[in-house]
DNA sequence: CAGAATCCGGAAAGATACTG
DNA sequence: CAGTATCTTTCCGGATTCTG
């Protein structure tokens, strides 16, 4: 038993922790992660295998080298992605999921499956609520 | 077949979308909703039932009124969260999951055990790349 | 209690130019 | 090619004040 138990009914499957004995279930450390605008991007090409530098900013399309480096360095450091050198000339350099990362790939399918199961659902529910509410200026 | 199959070899048990013939597999979608840095913990606090605007600001710890209101509006407007006004006086409103929020917290949880699962790895792994990177200013 | 409205600072992201 | 270095802009989020 928590000690901090409010007395409030929690179905065991509703809760997302298992147990309610600490705030955020290290969730946070997951999506400070993965939760940007561009690591999921990343990860989900990485996932078809190593890919250079232009590879992967040509793949994921919108991305500025700058926010590329920045996010593919940040995975790097996390040790969910592999950063090869080849001392070629010019430089050739290319990128590949850890064992970690490649785990991380069987999430981000679980986050699509989700996705695509409840994006009309959600979709809907977007234009009722904007019907409902005229003019509000959420999101 | 994917049309536009490049050749390169895509593991079937890597592909995080199962196929790859879209762009981000939707995953965006999912991620602007709860990549934010307060969702996913209102979400979690629902999983334990319906709570009202003060009991939700109280159990987020650190969440300002106005990213509550925020926070809760989005996940009603994409019909996560149900969001309920008693007309009394003072005014009692109260939230809880909808049936599609519920199974967010599915999700929700698979998030925490991986992240709980690899903690330690990637705690290993950012302290190994710092101390060979000494002067880095990610994150 | 449950918000709405406003102001504001800092961090994140984009664009661009330059380099080994 | 694979970045680094800046500069600029955007916008997220906190603090505060006010209302039904």
């Amino acid at each position: 038993m928590s000690p901090t138990h409010t007395g409030v009914t929690t179905p065991a499957e509703l809760d997302p922790c298992g147990r309610h004995d600490h705030p955020d279930c290290g969730i946070r450390d997951v999506l400070d992660r993965i939760g940007d605008k561009w690591s999921v991007l990343v990860v989900v090409e990485l996932a078809g295998g190593p890919r250079r530098f232009r590879e992967l900013q040509r793949a994921v399309e919108g991305i500025s080298q700058r926010m590329l480096t920045l996010t593919v360095r940040r995975l790097e450091r996390d040790g969910l992605v592999l950063r090869t050198v080849y001392p070629t000339v010019p430089a050739q350099v290319d990128y590949r999921l850890t064992g970690t990362g490649a785990g991380l790939t069987h999430l981000v399918k679980a986050l699509a499956d989700w996705s695509l199961a409840h994006r009309s659902a959600i979709a809907e529910a977007r234009h009722a609520y904007d019907l409902e509410h005229p003019d509000h200026d959420i999101r």
